[in-house]
DNA sequence: TCGCCCATGTAACCGGTTACATGATTTG
DNA sequence: CAAATCATGTAACCGGTTACATGGGCGA
């Protein structure tokens, strides 16, 4: 059985917004999808390239401007079209997670009770933020972006970011009550 | 910043449970810690031997009986308890997590409006089959391994896994109604 | 001038999976 | 007898991050 990275499909994808260069790419992944997909500057550029050479994206060198620099942007191509569209709908596989938060508690016997509790009221916080940065960026994609194609799409991610810290949060607060009552 | 692999903590945190090999571990992860933690033969084997030379765990060799076949057990040490608490008590980093249903829903635009239906169903069908495995771990916990030290932590991680899952399927039927209404 | 952001790139490294080899024992 | 399971191990490979280099522009 061979790995094929998701790279390629996630910067094709981004790709069909509009073009752009590796570090709009960055970019646009660390505000959209920065909470369930990232890459690195070190997957990116290579992944264009290779992209480029398979012909399922177009480079354009933009020359520096007064108040621009010069930049590489990349357009994606029909073929890359129809690349990223059979990804889309063929099969998904699970990907491998690695939750090392369960993992501590699931051996929580052997931590102090007192670590314990700091540390899922870290865990607390860290939800908390992520709710409040979540339903942030809902508002503005409902205020800015009603208009556009992709905004369902975004808004159904969003939203499960939204239900998954709500459920995190909730499921917490009754663990919390348990280990309060128990110790 | 260097990265340091977790691989090591998790058979620590295992082998507080008993002595074990490498092909029990293996299984134990499986059964145990499957929906938020996995290892590989080609990492467990390598990193025994490496916590051995550490002194973290103690290896002993059971040699063949009748009934039964030689393999090699490895014993945490009181060393191995103190790093496996440094680790439990330190702070916790957030996993990269890469969701490859969620980042094909963000392009979701660019999929043919009949698979998209199909994508969905199957993540259902995905979520309803974890949720009554989960279900079906919780009993038999509760029957067989109610004495355990550390059942309460079980049902804990366990209980997020039945949340996540019934989360997941309220937000995906929700996600349904709207594409068939809009489409 | 200093630090920060824009912008591109790559080499070294690491963590992890896959695929294989070996061989015993058990079960259908 | 064949297939499955028990049991250990490793080499090749891959995907990804980190850390670095380079250099221009811009604001404090």
């Amino acid at each position: 059985m061979k790995r094929e990275s998701k790279t390629q499909y996630a910067l094709l994808g981004i790709l069909t917004q509009c073009e752009m260069s590796g570090y709009e790419i960055k970019k646009f992944i660390e505000e959209s999808l920065g909470f369930f997909w990232n890459e690195s500057f070190g997957q990116i550029y290579p992944t264009l390239k290779a992209l480029e050479t398979d012909r399922l994206v177009s480079a354009t060198e933009i020359v520096s401007q007064e108040n621009t620099k010069s930049k590489i942007v990349y357009k994606i191509t029909k073929q890359g079209i129809v690349e990223l569209k059979k990804w889309l709908e063929g099969s998904t596989s699970k990907s491998t997670l690695r939750n090392e938060f369960l993992l501590k508690l699931f051996f929580a016997r052997n931590i102090d009770s007192k670590k314990l509790m700091e540390m899922i009221n870290e865990e607390e916080t860290r939800n908390l933020d992520d709710l409040k940065i979540f339903q942030s960026i809902k508002l503005n994609l409902n205020e800015e972006h009603k208009k556009h194609p992709d905004h369902r799409y975004w808004i159904f991610t969003l939203d499960y970011g939204i239900d998954c810290a709500k459920m995190t949060l909730k499921w917490l607060s009754k663990i919390k009550k348990e280990i309060s009552n128990l110790s």
